[in-house]
DNA sequence: AACTATTTATAAGA
DNA sequence: TTCTTATAAATAGTT
């Protein structure tokens, strides 16, 4: 459209091609204007210059609003490199966890049935150490009140020797926890 | 450009709209192609039919890539928006995740008479000796399913000493309980 | 979808 | 840049 054809290549007169890339710019986003509004389509157009310099249109709301449109429409996640990599980790993690209430829903059945569903090598072995923390947290619970008992039982000592005459008594002393540790 | 001028506007005919729709929307992204071509610019065309089909076009490599481009350039990170609603969903999958582990816990703790929090010390004798008694249990599972194996890999040696004549190997063969105590 | 009469866009020139 | 104008392209209405 003009005087001469046009090759599809890149107008190497500088010049010419700044004249050309104005002219047709407007064209472009005239274009788009029009398709929007004869056939109520929504448009957004971007344009970034050789030199860089940003040319926009969104006919209807605003380029922010069509560019999340867009987003959702792809899919959601768009392929951004900072999310990736956390939303894998998270996805993995999230498998893990969906692992870990299978096997102890099978460990509950487990102990309900009497140890008669199949149980693979692994899921034992998770169960295993779910049992193993769930002991350890026993035993020092266990700990705990013993050694509350052994305060206990001192301090109506001492109310004792306050009567009777008995000062040696705070040299034989053992600590609690190594009362403890003599038992376990 | 056409047979007839055209007014500014929607068209009614739904016909006549789609079919102006198919043409306009081919003219605009070619144009778009050439302004990019021609001016070594890039470009991108988004396009929502009015019955949410889209449309796109992009010059130079991705809709995703000249996305980012125009968010930095406007100043704005809009990179984040898209991140942060998925990383949240999958946070939340997690923490919901992690409430159904406590619960399966609580569940089987619960077997043997509640948690151990409010648990005297003989009550929590008499559910260590249970947890010991199921965690002996599961090992000996464990132990039976690795047996099953060895006898497995042990008969299909067997077959190929058939054709060997190895006869020493029987001698020298331990019974799987004592491989399997060795290993424990 | 293909055809054409027209309109529109725009290349080159001023 | 902007205006002009010859001409190429796009496309509205038709088949």
């Amino acid at each position: 459209m003009g005087r001469g054809r046009v090759q599809m290549k890149r107008i190497e007169n500088p010049v010419h091609r700044q004249v050309t890339f104005c002219k047709r710019r407007a064209g472009l986003l005239k274009k788009a204007k029009e398709l929007s509004v004869l056939c109520d389509a929504e448009i957004g157009v971007v344009i970034f210059s050789a030199h860089g310099k940003l040319y926009e249109l969104a006919t209807k709301g605003t380029m922010q609003e069509l560019i999340e449109r867009y987003g959702k429409y792809t899919g959601g996640p768009p392929a951004d490199e900072p999310m990736v990599e956390p939303m894998q980790d998270a996805k993995k993690e999230i498998e893990m966890l969906k692992q870990e209430i299978e096997i102890l829903q099978k460990g509950l059945r487990y102990m309900f049935g009497g140890g008669c569903e199949y149980m693979s090598l692994n899921e034992l072995l998770v169960l295993e150490k779910h049992l193993e923390i769930w002991i350890n947290h026993i035993r020092s619970t266990k700990m705990d009140i013993m050694f509350q008992e052994i305060q206990m039982l001192r301090n109506k000592i001492e109310e004792n020797i306050s009567y009777t005459d008995f000062t040696t008594m705070t040299t034989n002393m053992m600590h609690p926890l190594t009362i403890a540790n003599n038992i376990f």
